[in-house]
DNA sequence: GGCTCAGGTCGATCGCGTCCACGGACTGTG
DNA sequence: CACAGTCCGTGGACGCGATCGACCTGAGCC
């Protein structure tokens, strides 16, 4: 991980669509150089996928909601885990400090098909309680941050 | 937005540096065809951008937090956004309801920057108090969920 | 010095992106 | 019904990009 590679990423998190020569003119190296060291930041598990960026409506998903999970004592927390998983509409599960163990984003197309995930939340063995913070309006979302800017 | 249109859309969301030429392959059209209908759905705000999905860890942002802001009764709420749309630590910010007007998710290298983002937000005008969850662990994020699957 | 390896360039080949002309289905109109 | 216009697609052409292999260079090490 040089600089090179850094300013690879930071390119790609911009635009996930550039060429490799695009990439190539933008840090200096030719191409077939870029597409080797794209592949191994892909191989080391830096560069982990590439996605559009969709906006949610568009295809249904109207709903998004913040939903914190207080687990059982003595729950066991991989099946939990495996439950969510099995979710798709929990697209983030973040696992917290704090009584509520888990953090998770959901978006769904309507209020009562949350009202839905919501009861099989509460369902799930091992889940004690749930509690639902819904998004009035995503302001941004998963805004790449510059690599190592305040470097000073 | 037919059929065709959210097939593109589901496969750019699992792999948006699919040619144009695999794209038309997978729905049956040519690539000028499929070319133009991704062109379209750039323009009209579907497609919003095209990101890599970097491991956080690997850019040196290891530490992952969840913010609850309470805004100060009379704040200007967008007054409140700018100053946040200024801090590039926070990834993404939700309006909320609920006491807490919004959520952010922010991403540092060190529990030290997390302590002086915290300080800055609490010194941000118009924010009342603050209140932090630290991610332990991601498990995962912004997973895409297929589009329109349980259409029955 | 000479080996070896990592990591680059260069050149060639093949497929892809992209522009353009053309064509069929649908629609509204005389 | 004939006609024209529009939308949306196909196919061909051409230049650029992706990708492979051969070769070059500098660093580290006997």
């Amino acid at each position: 991980m040089d600089a090179i590679d850094l300013s690879l990423v930071e390119l790609l998190r911009n635009n996930a669509r550039l060429s490799y020569a695009e990439l190539a003119r933008q840090v200096g190296l030719s191409a077939p150089a870029v597409h080797e060291r794209v592949g191994k930041l892909e191989a080391s598990g830096v560069l982990r996928a590439y996605r559009a960026d969709v906006a949610p409506e568009a295809i249904g998903l109207g709903v998004t909601a913040l939903i914190g999970i207080v687990e059982d004592s003595g729950a066991d927390t991989d099946d939990v885990l495996e439950a969510f998983r099995a979710m798709p509409e929990i697209e983030s599960c973040y696992f917290m400090a704090g009584v509520e163990s888990f953090l998770l984003k959901a978006r769904v197309g309507t209020i009562a098909e949350l009202e839905r995930l919501i009861v099989r939340l509460n369902r799930t063995p091992g889940v004690a309680s749930t509690r639902t913070g819904i998004a009035l309006s995503t302001k941004w979302e998963n805004r790449p941050q510059p690599v190592t800017p305040p470097a000073g």
